[in-house]
DNA sequence: GTCTATAATTTGATAGAC
DNA sequence: GTCTATCAAATTATAGAC
């Protein structure tokens, strides 16, 4: 039993995520939420904008849970970051292609201006990081080595997202998370 | 002494790549291109969609050069590798990041559903990912090797760009070059 | 909170004079 | 090839009844 109000987000969410920010019509996301128009700007009085904020700063965590929970039943860094490109994978093909990562394409339309649609997605982006990061530091890398392989396997894993996504086909996630993996191994003296 | 047709494709293109496919109008397109309205049509008589894939498939042959050119300047691929990724951040800086993949937001945008816009998009990344690979054989890497490697290397550099565009920080560019450098130095067992 | 109607603007696209 | 005027449709956003 979801609220109206969630109901509009996750609509938007999936269609930002699937057609972009400017493409999709508020039309279209109450249609899809089947809620009323005016509730749209009843619990997003600042229209458009408002609810892309309020899709990207409810898209962050959720991801970030994911990435917890691939790493926390995985034995090692490496294996975990292995099982969140398979799952990526997974996710492109259950979905015919649809879903890539929840906001590249939002974060790409949106980070050529100043305002509170960039400063969001840029902190999605930055909390993945981080999370991943920590992670490898607590692992024993040190700082700069931390940063630079959270970097590194995030980038491959988003780029990996962009080529399969357009090309469909799944196995470029898989191919990039066994180098990611590997790499991460190699970092922390694991066997690979 | 460019003519209107290359001034209308050029602007596109550096619309495209800044805000994206769904927000660039005609209207703006002509208005920075200092064309006439009624040339678009009549150069591109399939309208948008037609522009848009004349603008792919322009792009694409520019940017293999691009690639050839680090490449052939480079004593050897990892350090030619080294090079794109430093050129790549360079863009960054000095387009304030505006100017990042020149087409990721456009083949993210549009192949989500099937048509001449998603097929142009596929054929671009295919050829700059086939010509890293078939340079990578010709070093010798064994094929599966090589196709992985160019994925691996390629992928790096486009999810570089989403985070170091989003983030405005074109060191992370920097960052994944010098990993991916690194990576293909040791698959061709060359010193990093 | 729900729903409809509509304002104001912008969009892609076309027609036709020059 | 150029340029203007304009169409039909879609867009974000608002007003106001219920």
């Amino acid at each position: 039993m979801t609220s109206t109000k969630d109901r509009i987000l996750q609509t938007a969410a999936r269609l930002f995520r699937r057609q972009g920010y400017a493409a999709t019509g508020l039309k279209q996301i109450v249609a899809e939420a089947k809620a009323p128009f005016g509730s749209l700007y009843h619990f997003f009085p600042g229209g458009k904008e408002a609810l892309g904020v309020a899709v990207l700063r409810s898209v962050g965590p959720t991801y970030k849970a994911v990435f917890d929970q691939a790493f926390d039943q995985a034995p090692d860094l490496a294996s975990g970051l292995a099982r969140l490109f398979e799952a990526a994978a997974d996710n492109l093909r259950r979905t015919s292609y649809a879903d890539a990562c929840p906001i590249a394409l939002i974060a790409l339309e949106v980070s050529g201006a100043d305002g509170p649609l960039r400063d969001a997605a840029a902190e999605v982006f930055e909390d993945w990081i981080a999370s991943f990061e920590s992670r490898l530091l607590a692992a024993g890398l040190p700082p700069e080595a931390a940063r630079s392989q959270a970097l590194a396997a995030l980038s491959a894993l988003e780029g990996a997202l962009v080529f399969a996504k357009t090309l469909r086909r799944a196995e470029i996630v898989e191919t990039a998370g066994r180098q990611a993996a590997a790499e991460v191994a190699r970092a922390l003296g694991l066997k690979a």
